[in-house]
DNA sequence: CGTAACTTTGACCTAAGTCAAGGCGCGTGG
DNA sequence: CCACGCGCCTTGACTTAGGTCAAAGTTACG
């Protein structure tokens, strides 16, 4: 049973900018349905002419890249509000690969009627330039993590990224946020290997900085975690919706 | 003397898509003036509100953030054809830095009309969409460099893709393509050390797959250094001109 | 309950980092 | 005109963060 855009579950979130009537109305003519996909079910592969393009609308997912020596890099987490296929829009061809951790809930719509979205609707098109800087911005920041870091700066910066991801979309609640990921996930998304990563977040645990465990992560004092990440805890940015 | 957009250098470039009278003239309409400034040059800084967007016309550059602990990423090479400033234009607010390695041109545009350019043609903002999506793209792809593959790799790589870039856009000749970066630049661009960087470049220049000097790099079997990178080097990208 | 998919721990190894000292080309000014 | 300084590249000796291997715990679940 697909939801009509009105009824939504992200449009009640705050981080979300807010659609008239008229846009609500521009918006339903193009989600052609709603998909329903279980735990670490494949949803676009690198490579493919995808037909269809997405918007999470609900649980969490991985994008990532495979090498030719079977190694593997996640290249960003999937939260609800994500778009899933720009890639696939304009170019013709995903270049990485997208699956769920959890059981997700995706609204569809149609590649071949992306330009016609586009042209229609000049905000819309302005949301995802937006979306895009957004996620250039994020991977700009990924890779500075992934070069210039340590193992315990950037497990601290993931985790503080996904906390704050995970609050703003009011995901959890004030003691817990969702984290469906294995350790694997986390190693592959941060260039370490499992093992380091696992005895790096055990330190991190025994100093009381974090808890995470049935998938489940609470960080008691954030701001004591952004410092060891070195990063700065301000810009908090409202996020277009597609 | 600022050209007129007409008679671009980038126009001629096969790998630009062409523009009709129209859009020329739409074109025209946004470009303000022309900008020309030597090496070593800060073009927009991190966290800064610019007035100006740019698009690169002539000469290379950096993009570049710096963390706390006074660390460089370089973030990706800036060669003519790049559009500077997409994140000002959408966020308000750039989230690297960008400076030149060379004199460099540059078109430029108000910031404040960015919105009047997305609303005003659609088929530039889906240029703009096009552009940001290659830039994510690439961005991933440098975030696996980093996070997977090893110092060889990685510096195999980079030149294979500075290589192909150049030679899209017609730089340099058959033999030799402008490289006027560091080695410091390349060790920040993938996380390496100068020293080790240093120490992986005098092992393929060993074994005959390079030569680099005097800003200038030759690469006579380009298959062998993208073998040893671990990438394919089927696809080839028209990209769009802003 | 069995088993397969994760996590944890310990022992050992290596790719890459750090430190330090030269080298080399080039522009500037005495 | 040459020497001094400066920015960049090169090389060698030594250190270390993080990787690999291997084996034992833990869950989750059919």
């Amino acid at each position: 049973m697909s939801t009509d855009c009105a009824d939504c579950p992200l449009r009640r979130r705050a981080v979300f900018a807010n659609f008239t009537e008229e846009e609500l109305r521009f918006m339903r003519r193009y989600k052609v349905g709603e998909l329903v996909v279980d735990a670490g079910t494949p949803i676009l592969s690198e490579g493919s002419n995808a037909p269809q393009l997405y918007t999470a609308l609900r649980g969490l997912g991985l994008r990532y890249k495979t090498l030719a020596n079977g190694r593997r890099q996640v290249v960003n987490f999937v939260f609800p509000g994500d778009f899933i296929g720009l890639q696939a829009g304009v170019m013709g061809e995903m270049r990485h690969s997208v699956e769920s951790s959890t059981r997700m809930t995706l609204c569809v719509f149609d590649r071949s009627d992306f330009w016609n979205f586009v042209k229609g609707n000049s905000a819309r098109a302005f949301d995802l330039i937006w979306l895009a800087a957004v996620e250039e911005n994020f991977l700009g920041e990924a890779l500075t993590t992934v070069g210039q870091r340590t193992a315990m700066e950037r497990i601290a910066w993931a985790l503080t990224r996904i906390t704050l991801r995970a609050r703003a979309l009011g995901l959890g609640d004030e003691r817990f946020v969702p984290l469906p990921f294995r350790q694997q996930d986390l190693a592959d998304a941060l260039g370490l290997s499992l093992v380091h990563t696992n005895k790096t977040i055990a330190k991190l645990r025994e100093r009381q900085l974090i808890a995470w465990s049935g998938g489940r992560l609470s960080v008691p004092d954030l701001p004591a975690l952004a410092a060891i990440a070195q990063m700065d805890l301000d810009r908090v940015e409202m996020r277009p919706l597609i």
